[in-house]
DNA sequence: GGAGTATGCAACCATGTAGTTGCACAAAGG
DNA sequence: CCTTTGTGCAACTACATGGTTGCATACTCC
């Protein structure tokens, strides 16, 4: 199940901004990052690493230089679920409230 | 920014699970979930904790135990933010071929 | 070919954190 | 009361991981 990776990627609040910049700008190699976040280079790689294994970001390399962007449609399945957790119990109001008050087990005063 | 803590929460698929139950069988003690994972009803408590802490989920003492539920619309702006990130680029298709097309910087033979 | 620029690799450090264990505290109920 | 059951706290371990540094490798262009 990949997408166990998806959600520990974007765990990553480093790793959500270069989600973030990727989305506004466009592909870019980890050197123009770098210029973006008060990181290494390699740290920057290391976070797009995890995104590409992860399947959100893509990499392709073009002569000198290796180019970074966002893999249409790799959040999904991670969006699917937190529509269906989030609705599930929207849907019956609190939950909490619910079962506690249909089942005091013992007797509470 | 609370947000983050939303993300580092469900970054964890033992969180994740944990949420799902939840989901699934509304208000649970520390103790009954406990039977549902390899773990110790400690470090259920502190996924709890942390699951709290992040805005997801609410407790509440009932006499000699302690309820968690989900708190209703948590995730939504976590919801939000994958869907505005996935759509800005899912719209231009593949930004790197984009990119890519458009500016060769240098020639490439 | 040699300088310049970009990427790749590996070792290393430090901190965060998932998980356990042990024990103390609190509430029910006979 | 005293036992049972559930929770709370604290110390401790182990491992994952974010980050750096140093150097090697690849490509381009004059």
């Amino acid at each position: 199940m990949r997408d166990q990776a998806v959600f520990a990627a974007i765990g990553d609040p480093t790793r959500r901004e270069i989600v973030d910049l990727l989305a506004k700008r466009g592909a870019m190699t980890a050197t123009e990052m770098d210029d973006h976040f008060p990181l290494t280079r390699q740290a920057v790689v290391k976070h797009l690493r995890v995104l590409e294994s992860a399947g959100i970001a893509v990499s392709e390399r073009r002569g000198n230089e290796v180019f970074y962007a966002l893999q249409p449609g790799s959040l999904s399945k991670a969006t699917a679920w937190l529509e269906r957790v989030g609705t599930s119990w929207d849907r019956r109001l609190s939950a909490l409230d619910k079962h506690l008050s249909a089942k005091p087990k013992r007797a509470v005063r």
